[in-house]
DNA sequence: CTCGAATATACATTGACAGGAATATTCCAA
DNA sequence: TTGGAATATTCCTGTCAATGTATATTCGAG
C-alpha cells in the first residue's frame, strides 16, 4: 500500500501511469510524450515495477510496459473503507465533543 | 491529486488518515496512539491539512481534527477512470505489437 | 562481426523532507 | 495573574530521492 502510494506520489510517474491506461507503450515513447531524458524513464518505471504497477515484456530491442491492475484495485479496497464517510455523512464531532466533555468532569471529581 | 497522494504516501500520515476514519480525534491523541512526538504530529497534521484531506475545530485548548471527506472522493474518481481496464480486461498488447510490426516495415519500405 | 538503436545501470550532485530539541502561543484554573 | 497543559512553529541535521551525465548491455541490420 505504503511503496503504491509513493510511486504515484511523484508527478511524471502519475503521468506514465495515466498514459499506459490507454494501451501499452515502450521506454523511449513514454520518455518522448513526458518530455524526460531516457534514463529517468527507466528509473522512474522501475520504482512503478517494484511497486507492482507496470509489468514489463522485452521484444527484441524494446521493452514494452503495461499497467497491472491488482495494486490499483488495492487502492480501490482501501479507499472503499471509507466510503460510508462520505455516504454516511457521519462525522461523530458531537459525538466526540461529548466524550471530552465527560473527561473534563470525570477530572475534575474530587474521588 | 498530487499533493494528496504525497500526503498519503508518508506512512505516518496514512496512519493518521485510517486513525481518523473512526471519528475525529486531537493533536494529543493522534501523537500517543502513533508513538510520535507531539510537534511531529502537528507538523504531518499540517501537511494533511493543506493537502485538504483533514480539518481542524479549536475546541479551548484543543484542536480537534477529522477527515474531509472531498479528497478522497477525487482519488476515488481518479481511479475509477482505471476501472475498465480490470473489469474489461482489455490489454491492447497483441494490438500494440502489431503497430510495432507495421512500424518496421514502414521503415524498411524503399519508397 | 561491426554499427547503431533501445534500454538499463552507476555515479555524483542537489534539493526536499522527516525527525529532534527548543521555544512561542493560547487557554483554563486556581 | 501566575502556572501548566495543549498545540504550533522554528532551527538544525541527516537521509533519501530525483536529475544529469556517462557508460554498459543487448539486439537486429547489413
Amino acid at each position: 500500500m505504503n511503496s503504491i502510494l509513493s510511486a504515484l506520489a511523484e508527478p511524471n510517474r502519475l503521468h506514465i501511469v495515466e498514459l499506459l491506461r490507454d494501451g501499452p507503450l515502450t521506454v523511449g515513447e513514454i520518455a518522448d510524450r513526458l518530455g524526460l531524458h531516457q534514463p529517468q524513464a527507466s528509473k522512474h518505471l522501475r520504482v512503478l515495477s517494484e511497486a507492482g504497477l507496470v509489468e514489463m515484456q522485452p521484444v527484441a530491442n524494446r521493452r514494452i510496459y503495461r499497467l497491472r491492475p491488482q495494486p490499483l484495485m488495492e487502492l480501490d479496497a482501501w479507499l472503499s473503507s471509507f466510503r460510508r464517510i462520505w455516504e454516511e455523512r457521519f462525522d461523530r464531532l458531537d459525538e466526540y465533543l461529548l466524550e471530552l466533555q465527560k473527561s473534563e468532569q470525570k477530572h475534575d471529581d474530587k474521588p
